[in-house]
DNA sequence: CCGTATCCGTTCCGATACTG
DNA sequence: CAGTATCGGAACGGATACGG
């Protein structure tokens, strides 16, 4: 772990960027079971505005993780769908889910005990 | 994967903004071989600025991730270290980076075909 | 040596209104 | 239904100067 390639903009800092954006675990989470559309997705996820879905979807679609599908109806239907890769993420933030859920006692107390000295 | 407790704040959301910040990582990593001092941290990690790389160290203490050791002796002498549960961390960091590493050609072409369509 | 304090540009993002 | 466009407040973070 020592000295690795950890310029800005590496492999790792691109992944870690987008994982530790907010709308992008939520949007991946959400398609974990299925498909969705616009509007579904717009109601799983509390309160995000449709700026912020569309860019992240947008950069999700961008990165390969997610498929947009536009039916030529009226009115409009566009699915979303996970890829292959973006389906591999899903382990990924299972884990770091986990993590948190282990050790959150962990943290509160640590941060109970830091804040209480000062 | 589902219906998961997704709030703001929730322990999922709390370790992934911890994950998704470049400085905590940069420095879980330096730590993962030894105990540094904050001048060594300082020169490992490229064009951290003072302020960006004592907030940091503050949140991680804070949250139980790290220590930080005053020697009483002058010049003065701190020490930083990862406790258990930072170790712990590195594993999962560690996963990251390799799918990271893994996938990024992929993320590159789905990206140059993404760009290469409008 | 190990920080803290301040300024200030940039970027993010929520709210809102509007369109094909 | 599925977005796009725009605005403005807030927050992030780099540079810099200084203190114990």
């Amino acid at each position: 772990m020592e000295p690795f390639a950890y310029e800005k903009d590496c492999p790792g800092r691109q992944l870690l960027d987008r994982i530790g954006d907010a709308w992008s675990v939520l949007i991946v989470c959400s398609l974990a079971d299925g498909d969705l559309r616009y509007t579904e997705l717009a109601q799983r996820i509390p309160a995000v505005s449709p700026k912020m879905l569309t860019q992240t979807l947008r950069g999700l679609e961008r990165d390969g993780l997610v498929t947009r599908t536009v039916h030529a109806v009226v009115p409009p239907r566009v699915d979303y769908a996970l890829t292959a890769l973006g389906r591999s993420l899903l382990g990924l933030v299972g884990g770091l889910l986990d993590w948190a859920e282990t050790n959150i006692t962990d943290v509160l107390k640590a941060r109970e005990a830091y804040d209480s000295r000062i």
